[in-house]
DNA sequence: GCGGATTTAAACATTG
DNA sequence: CCAATGTTTAAATCCG
């Protein structure tokens, strides 16, 4: 089976890295029917779901089915709907229609009323290459984020099982959402090396390359034409990469997804997290390695290009030490590298910018179709995910490490607020996944998120105004 | 189109 | 000598 070259790779290296699922959305929706198409009565999806990922999430989801619509739309929806949505059963409305638009992935076209809607539908997004394909990368989406829901299920049990606190019911919101076992999924994506390191999923396969590129399509084929890979932009709208690091820790740690950082980040980053600001070469191998399933591999490549970031940045000071020698940071400097350019009014955010943002936000809009009013609240989706926001505007400066304000040169940033005005999510300001979040989280739980008082200076930040 | 930033590759030097 | 470390150059690409 064959797929459309600009339509597979998408699919297939579906980074689902909770940040780029937008842009992989646009990408796919730019996507021109390819001439190889793939027969209508003979499209399987399931092929290279399960080809793709080597989750066992893609194994064990049942394969899709078909549903004819009344409108002779083949609506190849995620496994999770099968009968259950209540869409579905309610005549006047849609599931892929609601507030006027079109639901669409990357569609967002205003409807009307439902039968506008029902038209564009059919002239659309009818059945033909390019929404097949849309459809596979919806499956992978949904995969993901309930891979994803899974583990932080597990983690949401765990520390409440830490703090004593009993979930009201077990499990509580793994069903709705047709996920596979948590316990097949968890362990799915949590084994170990026996050196404790966890077992990239995806392991042999092809990496999982995170279309963060911007609006140029990255698709694996494009990658392996193309010499150079600028995986470029991280810094500049996404979130920090402390924060990123923290709330898609695991993700980074057991997916072999290239990171959205530059070398640069990622090195001052692994410094900037030891106690004493400083590491070998070696020590920053080791970081790397340990903190990303990427660079877990390929590494002759990387490790010069760390070795060359090293030297080329005047921000990386090599310090000779007793032992040999160390590598140090000079957060003067390296501020100096990046000059402000986010002054101004409040930038639009492109969609794949708005990293984890992007991801509660596809999370919550998968569970809010799931009909999953726990979920709905932003606070329990991932609370790692939605926390640590507020940092954005810290540049990425690790929290647990003192911004170097007094040089006055941090350059202004995009406010939390004009981040979070772009996806309509309620931040908690919690960073780490490991320090008294449950707490709040439990406080939180039953509506609004209140801001912890135990709060650093960084979240003294407005945080309302959203949107 | 230009220039800066980044990535990748490679050659070379130094060091233990 | 070898591997690790460090420096430098060059090319390709992206992006403002």
């Amino acid at each position: 089976m064959c797929f459309p070259p600009l339509s597979l790779d998408p699919v297939r290296h579906v980074a689902v890295c909770p940040s780029d699922l937008q842009q992989l959305w646009k990408e796919v929706a730019a996507t021109q029917p390819v001439e190889d198409s793939i027969k209508q009565e003979g499209l399987d999806l399931t092929t290279n779901t399960s080809n793709s990922t080597s989750f066992s999430a893609a194994k064990v989801s049942p394969p899709i089915s078909h549903h004819s619509l009344p409108n002779g739309q083949s609506a190849m929806l995620t496994p999770r709907r099968d009968s259950s949505s209540s869409h579905e059963e309610n005549p006047g409305s849609h599931p892929l229609y609601g507030h006027g638009e079109c639901k669409w992935p990357g569609c967002e076209t205003l409807c009307e009323d439902l039968g506008q809607f029902v038209k564009h539908l059919n002239t659309e997004h009818a059945l033909d290459d390019r929404s097949t394909a849309q459809c596979r990368v919806q499956m992978q989406v949904v995969q993901q984020l309930e891979i994803q829901l899974a583990k932080e299920s597990e983690r949401l049990q765990a520390m409440m099982a830490h703090l004593h606190m009993r979930p009201s019911e077990p499990k509580p919101f793994s069903q709705p959402l047709n996920l596979v076992s948590s316990a097949t999924l968890s362990k799915s994506t949590s084994d170990t090396f026996p050196d404790g390191l966890p077992h990239p999923p995806t392991s042999a396969t092809a990496p999982i390359t995170p279309l963060r590129q911007g609006p140029s399509v990255i698709s694996s084929s494009t990658l392996q034409t193309m010499g150079a890979i600028r995986r470029r932009n991280p810094e500049k709208f996404c979130p920090p990469i402390s924060s990123e690091l923290a709330q898609n820790h695991e993700f980074y740690k057991n997916t072999d997804v290239r990171p959205p950082f530059t070398y640069a980040s990622l090195i001052r980053q692994a410094i900037l997290e030891t106690p004493d600001r400083q590491l070998t070469l070696n020590e920053i191998y080791n970081w790397f390695t340990r903190m990303f399933a990427y660079f877990r591999r390929n590494t002759a490549t990387w490790k010069n290009a760390v070795r060359h970031n090293l030297s080329l940045h005047k921000c990386f000071v090599r310090v000779e030490n007793v032992k040999g020698a160390v590598w140090t940071v000079d957060e003067v400097e390296y501020q100096k590298r990046r000059p402000p350019k986010m002054t101004g009014p409040a930038l639009p955010l492109p969609p794949q910018c708005c990293c984890h943002l992007l991801s509660v936000h596809l999370l919550q809009a998968a569970l809010a179709e799931s009909n999953f009013p726990l979920l709905n609240s932003p606070t329990m989706i991932n609370t790692s995910s939605t926390s640590g926001m507020l940092h954005i505007g810290h540049d990425d400066v690790s929290s647990t490490v003192e911004q170097v304000n007094s040089n006055g040169s941090n350059s202004p940033r995009l406010s939390p607020q004009q981040y979070s005005h772009q996806v309509h999510v309620k931040e908690e300001p919690a960073e780490a996944e490991d320090d008294s979040r449950p707490i709040s989280l439990m406080a939180t739980t039953n509506q609004n998120v209140t801001i912890p008082e135990d709060r650093d200076l960084e979240e003294e930040l407005p945080v309302e105004d959203l949107s």
